[in-house]
RNA sequence: UGUCCUGUGGUGUAAUUGGCAACACGUCUGACUCUGAAUCAGAAGAGUCCAGGUUCGACCCCUGGCAGGACAACCA
């Protein structure tokens, strides 16, 4: 894996500061803790897809441990049968395998781990740490108290080890219902932090488990699971988002209490995004109830709906470098990951000529029965992709947006008797406008100047602008949707009364329509990725069909005039 | 009236035994241009949450405030 579109990437490394995690590892390995090992992982839930926050940790769980010259673990934690699923460990498994990460042999799983997660909660039990609880889950919540408030000990928590031991073999056969009792871990009902309040270790789910199918009734929790899984696959940093770090003493209790390798928890800031949601749970929603199209929805912040946009991995492992690792709060402006998206694919992108809102052109003076080539380049940054033909003839399409009939000063594309070139062919002048009964152009008429076909010697006069344009006779249809993003506020949980994220969806995130593009796409398939020039880059959808290719634009092209624009409301 | 975490240009991240703040995105100029792109050159923009203290000197150390966030799921 390299960043080979990102020349300046490796080479500053090493003089880049380190960020927080890399200055522990680094004093961890100086100090010689763990014989200098690093070993991190990622640690899924395959409760929904992955998105680009998800990106960030996987590129800094296995940037880390490539940096150290580590190793680096996928493990799915599956210990909610109830809300996992296979499509998503399967999703998951593509989406970190995408972005360039190879686990090789190590991929693991919680609920592999259950029976000795198992024997260890008998450990706890035998040890007088842990009771089986019989209260109700409303009872323990009114037990705990609250934040500012100590909490009570539950009525079972001095039941005899014989007892307890006894009470958590028959959960685990099968003898109680749900949420008849929890096995609990007893530690200090008025602790100042919530979570060392007795937290629940197992509780009774009779679910049918994506893995381990039916062989169990009991499942751990997070807390329970998470560090113990470390541990087991000799994690040295354990990297989690910061709304566990009230856990990290729980996290360390347990490996105290269970005298196991001690992995170490390390809480870094979760990426927010402008314009962007990214809880799971805000995102399922979506999904159900139809705002989006799936997961893959080219508008969504999930890995898979920005691969189908069009996006590329570099430019997603781009951007995870750039921003950067802390502990305060952030909210990552969306032109970020934009820049990143165009950084890369100005690199990678075939060129192509395409006129997505069109008006016809008529050049006079050309004669009807004829057609030429012109001569165009793949992409101008790399110019051993070699050039093109791109056929041109008497009446072309170009873009609405590049004619005004009474341009402004700042506008210089084609007006009345102004001239234009038209990329790769001639400098045409406009000579006449025609309009239909309701005043719309129907129709540009032109002419044009022989000697200045591109190549010519005398071609390269000076004009104020170039457009691009599109043979009408020879023009591929295509379909193409044009996305913007998906609310229309920098904070989508930001709503008035009584409403929610939903109410700032953006109701022009996704407009369709027909494309005419020149020669150059004629092999396409899905993924593949254009620039078509002078709009933005496009990706071909995996919804193409033979006969007809749909593009997804990924991102539009910095746009001086539109900016202007902009400026001026 | 708890515990923990965090506070540096618009945004994000730096400043590594304390030496008057750097980089990226964005913004704005200008050059170049057969993409109003890219590229190149340049500019504006923070005096580091506040108040004390230590020190020749503090973004960095100490004290006290203030602000924001996390935590009361048998979710992760």
């Amino acid at each position: 894996m390299t960043n080979g579109n990102f020349p300046d990437k490796g080479k500053k490394e090493e003089e880049r500061s380190l960020n927080f995690i890399e200055q522990i590892i680094t004093e961890d390995i100086k100090s010689g803790k763990n014989e200098g090992r690093v070993h991190t992982r990622f640690p899924p839930e395959p409760n929904g897809y992955l998105h680009i926050g998800h990106a960030k940790s996987i590129c800094l769980n296995y940037g880390l441990a490539n940096k150290f010259k580590g190793l680096y673990n996928l493990r799915f934690d599956d210990t909610n049968p109830l809300t996992e699923e296979v499509e998503y460990v399967d999703s998951i498994m593509e989406d970190v395998r995408w972005l360039g990460f190879d686990w090789e042999d190590r991929l693991y799983y919680a609920s592999d781990y259950f029976e000795q997660l198992c024997q260890w909660a008998e450990k706890l039990i035998m040890k007088g740490k842990a009771y089986v609880c019989e209260l109700s889950s409303e009872e323990i919540a009114a037990h705990k108290g609250s934040p500012t408030r100590p909490g009570k000990d539950s009525p079972f928590r001095n039941r005899p080890v014989d007892e307890n031991l006894d009470q958590f073999r028959r959960m685990r056969k099968g003898e109680f219902k749900e949420g008849e009792k929890v096995l609990r871990a007893k530690i200090d009902m008025s602790s100042p932090n919530m979570h060392m309040r007795d937290p629940i270790v197992y509780r009774i789910i009779h679910a049918h488990h994506h893995r381990t199918g039916d062989k169990w009734c009991i499942y751990p929790t997070y807390d329970y699971a998470h560090g113990q899984s470390d541990s087991i696959e000799e994690i040295t940093h354990s990297i989690c988002t910061l709304e566990f770090e009230v856990h990290r003493p729980l996290y360390d209790w347990f490996i105290r209490e269970l005298e196991i390798f001690p992995s170490r928890q390390i809480e870094f800031a979760r990426l927010n995004l402008s314009y962007t949601i990214m809880s799971k749970r805000k995102l399922l929603q979506l999904v159900r109830e139809g705002h989006v199209s799936g997961w893959t929805d080219p508008r969504m912040p999930t890995i898979s709906g920005l691969r189908r946009r069009g996006y590329t991995p570099e430019s997603i492992r781009f951007f995870a470098d750039r921003i950067g690792v802390a502990k305060r709060d952030n909210v990552i402006d969306v032109a970020l990951l934009e820049h990143s998206v165009r950084e890369d694919l100005n690199k990678i992108a075939t060129r192509v000529m395409a006129v997505l809102h069109p008006v016809k052109l008529v050049i006079t003076n050309y004669p009807e029965d004829k057609s030429e080539e012109v001569d165009a380049v793949v992409n101008p940054e790399m110019p051993e992709l070699g050039r093109r033909k791109v056929p041109f003839s008497r009446e072309i399409l170009i873009e609405k947006d590049d004619f005004m009939e009474d341009p402004p000063k700042k506008f210089f594309r084609l007006a009345p008797g102004r001239e234009v070139r038209l990329k790769y062919a001639y400098i045409i002048k406009c000579e006449e406008v025609v309009k239909n009964d309701a005043g719309e152009i129907t129709e540009i008429r032109c002419t044009y100047d022989p000697l200045t076909r591109s190549g010519l010697p005398d071609a390269n006069r000076k004009v104020k602008s170039t457009i691009h344009w599109v043979s009408a006779p020879h023009a591929n249809e295509v379909e193409v949707r044009l996305f913007d993003r998906l609310f229309l506020k920098e904070d989508p949980d930001e709503a008035e009364e009584g409403k929610d994220f939903k109410s700032n969806l953006n109701p022009d995130s996704l407009k369709v329509t027909k494309g005419h593009v020149s020669s150059g796409i004629e092999n396409a398939s899905p993924l593949d990725k254009f620039q078509f020039e002078r709009l933005g880059y496009f990706c071909v959808d995996e919804d193409s069909t033979p006969g007809r290719l749909i593009f997804n634009r990924t991102v539009t092209l910095r746009d001086a005039w539109a900016r202007m624009g902009k400026n001026q409301l």
